[in-house]
DNA sequence: TAGATTGTTAATCGATTAACAATC
DNA sequence: TAGATTGTTAATCGATTAACAATC
């Protein structure tokens, strides 16, 4: 396997479009075509082709073949290395609410290699319920609980008062990488990865292309 | 009111910004202090001060005084007027299941300027029911409540494989953004906003960061 | 062979960061 | 006055797009 790409070798921009690649390729492999031109991807993912032809480049350990483009399945296996979407890791999520338990429920998850061992939540009448196939444990429990099962990736879905504590524990734990719904910023030690999830800004792009439709529409 | 800024002359990049700045100067505001300096921001949203001095450089209509900082109630009133945190927009939100559901409970809306004034599913024992105060209507009346409504945004957290159907109704209706939770690239046409929250993309992000800080330390 | 499509180099763009003068 | 902090100009960086040669 000379050519085998890794992840740190590819541009944040590029990691982020990957998924919708992958979600197409998919789509057109159920559909029965082996390959697909940049151009094709462009069009229906409203990208410029060059761009998706760098993106394939990067990624791709077969290359592409003028007049035929890419083989799909290749394509498709060389996402799900890079991604990590052949090998689960573990992550456990602490809120059990109406978000966490929605996150649980969501069955896509493990098809991105992300698997969901265990919850927490700090209700009495949530502990030691099952949500989805996953046992809620008791919050008190995170650091021992995380640091036995040996678990690197941490969900947080609790109210924004009680996020911050929460990380503190996830990182007491051992955890290296915390996936934050809640709306706040989180003060963790640097060699700790975090992903925040804030609707608020993406409700606030979302608000400006609209005002900015609207005007142009003046 | 001869200095107001308006959201379309705000950077996209800045915009994304805005609501860390929002939560961290209601912070401090509700801590009882007047005014902050771009260094204190930034050191604790862990932001460029240089960066920072400029965002709200772009934003605020009173200018920041050297060795003073800015005035925190002037800023939150600018960012509360630019991202319309100050009138509500009325929205629907389509599919009342987990997601839907969590969403709609989602309290913290409101303060973001967004009101939710129905939910759509087509699961007949959904269908009449009450979710945190929002009534679900039949999915078939999508295209007839919109338009009756005069609603401008659209949230669509129903599966995968219903949401372009979904997308073609509120756009029919007259939905103008789609804040589009379904994994899935959605069809419309040019003059209306979408804005994917794309689930896969943000673990794959988080994964690489993950991958780095590991990659780092061997 | 002709044409579609790749891969690469150069140009452009937007955003971030550095340097520094202005000023309360 | 001295120093903290702003505001601005220039340099850098990363990502996107344009131009075009290579090739199946």
């Amino acid at each position: 396997m000379e050519n085998t790409k890794k992840i740190q070798n590819v541009s944040k921009a590029t990691i982020g479009r990957l998924p919708a690649y992958h979600r197409y390729l998919k789509e057109k492999l159920a559909a029965g075509e082996t390959s697909v031109s940049s151009t094709a991807v462009a069009e229906e993912l409203h990208l410029n082709a060059v761009q998706v032809r760098k993106d394939l480049a990067v990624i791709s350990s077969v290359a592409g073949k003028p007049k035929r483009g890419f083989g799909i399945a290749d394509l498709i296996e060389d996402i799900d290395r890079i991604l990590g979407y052949d090998n689960v890791t573990d992550a456990v999520i602490v809120g059990a609410g109406g978000l966490g338990s929605a996150l649980i429920g969501y069955s896509g998850f493990k098809a991105y290699g992300l698997n969901i061992v265990a919850a927490f939540d700090s209700d009495p009448t949530r502990i030691d319920t099952q949500i989805g196939g996953v046992k809620v444990f008791d919050a008190a429990d995170i650091v021992k609980l995380v640091r036995r099962l040996n678990v690197l990736i941490g969900i947080i879905a609790v109210p924004k008062g009680a996020a911050q504590e929460v990380a503190d524990k996830l990182v007491e734990g051992g955890v290296r990488a915390i996936w934050n719904f809640a709306p706040v910023h989180l003060n963790v030690p640097e060699n700790i990865a975090v992903k925040n999830e804030d609707m608020a800004a993406s409700l606030a792009i979302l608000s400006k292309r609209l005002a900015e439709i609207l005007y142009s529409e003046k």
